[in-house]
Order: structure tokens, then sequence, then C-alpha cells
DNA sequence: GCCATAAAACCGACTAGTTGGTATGTTTTG
DNA sequence: CAAAACATACCAACTAGTCGGTTTTATGGC
């Protein structure tokens, strides 16, 4: 029903408001350093509505990293590297897909959950696996396509389909941590190519 | 008297104590998680003592950052792997070096800088230039290296030593990424294993 | 070797502002 | 009218940093 839809939206509103505040500040800044006061100010809502719908600081954290989730989950499941037959030139158009991606100020093609679970992974086992569940699920969308590659290009010895797409999330995630110290974008489009670089090697053997 | 070189011992080290515990700290929780006073109580000293050997919290990262590349600088140049004489064999021997290194505990493997810039990038330059500076150097030590292999066994379109070296660093950080979010070294391990057969691929063509 | 002197090292109480979180409302909405 | 969605005022704990004072150490003249 339209009033259920309606209710909904505007439940999810502020809610909303609030996650891509968090989404943006933690970007920036990192999580110990984003405070509840500044995403109430960001987001025009007060303490009391704050924590009307987050129960905590790390209840948001976690909050955070599921939101994150779902918003790049929907990027990449709509995004054109699929399209093609052969899944050896899939899987290097989805590394051609992020490294068009990397471009523009660094806290706007930086992860959530990489910047994120390195504060967190001590202090709050709750973000550090909200964070895990946000990278091993996104690794696991390439595995289909690296397994099926394998099969047509020959596998390699030592190597498996889980273990390359996680490296390709090592890859891209350190790329970020140099692009933050290098202050630009350069190095991790860099890095991206030498993934690109390794991969195609891998198949060509 | 024991007394009086105890004494001695931590009159000598009062801020090598107190940037031991900046290390443990800050890789453990992060830059921001970490506060002076904490600090204060693990290194034995008061915040008058900790504000006379640094200005500012601000100025501890930096030095942080700097010690950090003394002690990890001196333990690569007198590492075991400088020791084959072709160059090749002495990149791995340095990727195999950094994977035995990944072992224990997360934050006893991670690296301090890698950790920090992800904080401090948008709200400290200098704690920013200062992890720059300690990532970039480490690298450096590699291009020779890559250089002299890229001489002997020939050179690869667009991949220069500069950007082969970062790359080694952005898979170790993003390994140690990975580590954290799952827990333990083993995915880290797996990605430098892929760096190495990236290396061993490239050099062989 | 002794002592004066100054600088450096260090202490500890203090502050002004910030932190996450709460208790008690008031408004909106189904 | 009841419950969900907010607002307002408040708090105790914690934050980086300060300031005046005390101890320790290095230096150099006698």
């Amino acid at each position: 029903m339209s009033r259920d839809i309606i209710d909904q939206a505007k439940k999810e509103s502020v809610r909303t408001r609030l996650l891509e505040a968090a989404l943006t500040s933690i970007r920036r800044k990192g999580y110990s350093a984003t405070t509840v006061d500044e995403l109430c100010a960001i987001a025009g809502v007060t303490k009391g509505g704050f924590f009307h719908h987050f129960k905590s600081k790390e209840a948001l954290g976690v909050c955070a990293a599921q939101y994150w989730s779902e918003m790049t989950g929907g990027l990449f499941a709509n995004a054109p590297y699929h399209e093609p037959k052969d899944p050896l030139a899939r899987i290097l158009a989805y590394i051609d897909f992020r490294t068009v991606l990397i471009d523009g100020p660094v806290e706007e093609f930086t992860c959530l959950v990489g910047t994120m679970v390195q504060e967190a992974y001590g202090s709050s086992d709750a973000i550090r696996a909200a964070c895990d569940a946000s990278i091993s699920d996104h690794a696991a969308t390439l595995e289909d396509d690296i397994e099926e590659a394998m099969e047509k290009y020959g596998r390699i010895a030592g190597v498996t389909a889980k273990s390359l797409a996680l490296h390709t999330q090592a890859v891209l995630q350190g790329g970020f941590i140099l692009a933050k110290a290098k202050g630009g974008p350069e190095i991790a489009k860099e890095s991206a190519a030498h993934l690109k670089r390794y991969i195609t090697l891998l198949f060509k053997q």
C-alpha cells in the first residue's frame, strides 16, 4: 500500500541522511574522529533523533558498513563489465571499471570499510565483522568469473579463485592507502594496472 | 645499585618509551583513538613529561612515523635478502622476507604508517607527509634491484622500477587491511604469494 | 675534586571544551 | 489514541593542552 511505502520512505530518510553523513565523514576522517554531534549537524537532526535510530555509535558503524555494501553492491551489479562473453574479459573489464572509479579527491573514491576496519578491528568485533562481510561478499562476486576463466584457460598451481578474488581487493585497498599518502589517485590507478597485467599473464601461460 | 640502574634506564629513554607506546597503541586502535593520557600511563610519564618532548599530539604522530621508519629501516637494511647475486632473486627474497614477518597477532605485523595515514591524511598534512615519506623511502630501497633486474631480463612496456616498487607496498598494505578484516595473517601471506608470482611472470616473459 | 649555576627533564594539579549517552518531554502519524 | 519519531536539556567522563614548580643533569671555574 502507498501508505506503507510513504511511511517507510519517511522513516528511512532521516536514518539515511545520518548514514550518508557517516559515509562522508568516516571516509574523510576515520571512525574515531567522526563524532555523533557532527553527524547530527550534517543530517539536521538532534541527538535524540540519532539515538532513536542507532542505539550507539558502534551500531551506527555497523549499519554504515551494511549501507555501504548495499550501495556499492547495486553499483557493481548494474555495471557494464558483466557483458563480455569471455570470463577473462569480464575480469579485466572489472579492473578497468574500478580504475575509472579511481578519480578525483581521495575521499571520494576510497573505501569506507577498508578505512573503518583499520581502526575498529581491535575495539569493535561487530564493526570488524561487518567490514569483513562487505569486502568478502564483494570479492565473492568475482569468484565465478575467475573460476570460469581457470576452466577455460587452464588452472595455475597454487592459485584458487577465492584467493585471487581476495587479492584483487587487497591490491585496490593498498592502492587507496598509497593514494592517501601521496594525496592523489595516480598511484592507485597504477597499482590497478599492475593487477590487470598480473591476471593477464596468469592466464596467458 | 639496582635502583640506580633502573632509574638511569628510565631516564635515558622517556621519549623512546612514549614512541614505543605510540607504536603499539596506534597500530592497535588507530591514531584518533590513542590518547595522550594512555601513552603517559604506559610509558610511566606524566602529562608534563609528554608535552616536554612533543609539542602536541600531532607532533607525536609525525615523530612516531619517523621513529617507525628508523626501526624498520634498520631491520630491512640488515636483513639477509640482499645476499643473492641475481637482482631478481633479491627482489623475490625480499617478498619472502616480508612473508615471514606476516605472522602472529595482526597488530604485531601490520604497518604503523599505513594505519595512521588513513585517518590523518585529511586532518594533518604533517602526519600525511611523514607517512608518505616512510612508505616511499622504503619503496625506494627496492628500486635499484628492480632496475637491475629489468636491465638483465628485459624491460616491460609500461612498467617502471618506481611504479613496481610502490606496487609491492600497495599489495602488502592491502594485505594488512584484509588481515585485519579477517582477523588473521593468512590472507596477507596469500596476497604476498600473488605478488611474488606476478614479479616472477613479469621477468619470465 | 668541589661547588655554583643554568638549562633541561619532569611532575601534577588544573582548565576549557568535547565526548557518547540519557531522561523527559513534545510532535507527528497510522 | 497509542506508538513511533523526533526535540531539548542535561551529565559524567574524557580530551588535548597549560602552567608554575621541583628535580636531574651538564658545564665550567676554582
